[in-house]
DNA sequence: CTGAAAGCGCTTACAG
DNA sequence: CTGAAAGCGCTTACAG
């Protein structure tokens, strides 16, 4: 391995001291101007980079890099969709802990903004390095936001990306438009003209991540626009509320008539939910069904094969991902990785 | 952050120098059996765990980890399969790089077994701390097994699992099996009992990896036994090699002539030797075509729609992984990320 | 068989 | 504004 110039060599080659390369380095004040351009031109002509490891090392105790984590206090139920990106947190602060980063989990209620309101001011008290959370209530991010910037503090926002407008706001989720897409090309293959469509956007809660599943409708209905404009599929939408749902089987039966394929579309969670009600009226035969994310009630229905296809948005990963983008921004001012999009994942039975 | 205990608290406890202390942890000769029992108990007691981040820093320079990587020479060329694994082990370097890890590249050709040999004798030669490379032919890789054996070199096979039994192999790979059941349900999805099966097994060279092929025809063909054992599918199999390709035409005709759904299965890369022959036989329309791995021509035959599915083996992955897993491996003892199945990752035009 | 000391590359409190 | 020295946790050559 060839010698790599350490801030020992950069010291000797511009005639000061590593004390006065380390404030150059950083950015410490107390420089003169002289002397900063002058190391600088070194770093420059040298290609010095500084070692993260050995700067790590020095700081792990005293300047640990302690990172707040907000998420939906479901969290903490190990069977819960919200439960997996705490798991790639955890999995992520394990890799980088001799590091010196560590992280706090917080909750909050879905369904209610204070709570997050309250959890956020909390982290804020505490002296955070950084922020991990999901954008449910618009307004409350907006303002956490705020307080954040005055801190300084960066926001990585999973799951859903809602459409603020400000610097240092950095989202690590899937396209939704385009997982939509997805779903509407692999329900084509099947169906082809010779059967019917049917999106089911089931509401549960009215934060901003049901943004996501607008747009996985749009993405779907994009799909047809832009992949076969010949075609005008029959596409029944059908915006219901959760509890709602057993309401809906004399509308569902119309479909049953010419024993046709029926490709169903759930642009969320809670495809888990339909498979019983399609049996019942008897159009689980015709139907395919295509759902979001492996929450136990979808991998079992997969195995059962009543569901045939999930898209995956990667939760742990995105978890993940966060932590160590934070982490690579913190050391080293890239903040590159912490605009993520998640790839589609496409899940079958025999891929699980 | 709770203060960790380090070396220097496992000395004090201990009542010996952290020499001492550093001579157990790393089994290092001349420690008496009695101050290594005491000193490990305190370890025990404490829950010690050693700051490789500290040790990788003192040891960067003396002690640099050197990974040897034998791939086809095609890993030269960027368009190349083989050279995304290439890409996939040079993030990883360079991700580790402030660790003290390095790698070299060798090459062979995979028509030519003794240029693996070759390169494989030369890797010996030098003092490398690892291997990483592909198992394409069965007893070149078994003597390098028993040669690197001697020399405690770990050795991590990526793309293919072959059946060799030595202790210290490593595979990183796809289960080719499990790959094939999914090509299966995707194209029973579509096809159902209104078409035809066809698997290509095409061959265009005699190696271990070939097994992989054969792997996924099984795959293929088991998804239909044991997921529809109901339903005897129409699988007609056509082995050819690349050049003979298009004198399959005639076999190729007796599909068209009733215009049912034809499901056709590669089982390798070249799926896009297909769609021109299809094209000109008049077949494309009633097909659908699976095939693997992102190689250009795939690529592009998927924007056109010509290709509908292709399963990825994340090649990338593969070399990462290896690199991520070996220096978890020889800085930390622990081999269990140096056996790693990589999930099949299904892609369609709207998540390339 | 064991310990004291130097050093990996960086950071910081202190002295000037 | 600048430098000399100590130290992060581990490793190693050297002395005993």
């Amino acid at each position: 391995m060839k010698d790599t110039v350490g801030i020992k060599k950069i010291a000797e080659l511009s005639g000061v001291s590593i004390g006065t390369v380390d404030r150059v380095i950083n950015n410490r004040s107390g420089v003169s101007k002289k002397t900063a351009k002058h190391v600088n031109a070194v770093i420059k002509h040298t290609g010095y980079k500084k070692n993260n490891v050995a700067s790590r090392l020095k700081l792990a105790k005293s300047k640990s890099i302690s990172i707040s984590v907000l998420f939906p206090k479901e969290a903490y139920l190990e069977d819960h969709y919200w439960h997996l990106p705490l798991l790639g947190v955890q999995k992520a602060v394990a890799e980088l802990k001799e590091m010196g980063i560590s992280h706090e989990l917080f909750v909050f209620d879905i369904s209610n903004k204070k709570s997050f309101k309250r959890a956020s001011q909390q982290i804020l008290k505490n002296a955070t390095n950084a922020i991990i959370t999901v954008p449910f209530f618009a307004d409350e991010c907006q303002s956490l936001r705020e307080q954040a910037d005055a801190l300084n503090i960066p926001i990585v926002y999973i799951d859903t990306k809602h459409d603020v407008n400000q610097e240092q706001n950095y989202f690590i989720s899937q396209n939704s438009l385009q997982s939509g897409k997805v779903a509407g090309r692999i329900l084509y293959q099947i169906i082809k003209d010779r059967g019917n469509y049917l999106v089911f956007n089931l509401i549960n809660n009215n934060t901003e991540t049901q943004k996501n599943n607008l747009e996985r409708e749009s993405g779907f209905k994009s799909f047809f626009e832009e992949e076969v404009p010949n075609f005008k599929p029959n596409i029944l939408l059908i915006t219901a509320d959760d509890s709602k749902i057993n309401s809906l089987e004399k509308k569902l039966l119309a479909f049953k008539k010419d024993h046709t394929p029926l490709g169903i579309f759930v642009t969320n969670s809670r495809a888990y939910l339909l498979p019983k009600i399609l049996e019942k009226i008897g159009l689980a035969a015709q139907s395919t069904l295509i759902g979001y994310d492996l929450n136990p009630g979808n991998i079992e229905l997969l195995r059962e094969n009543k569901i045939q296809f999930i898209i995956n948005q990667k939760p742990e990963f995105q978890g993940y991902s966060a932590v160590k983008g934070l982490f690579k921004f913190l050391t080293e001012q890239e903040d590159e990785e912490l605009n993520h999009t998640i790839p589609v994942e496409v899940i079958l039975k025999e891929n699980l």
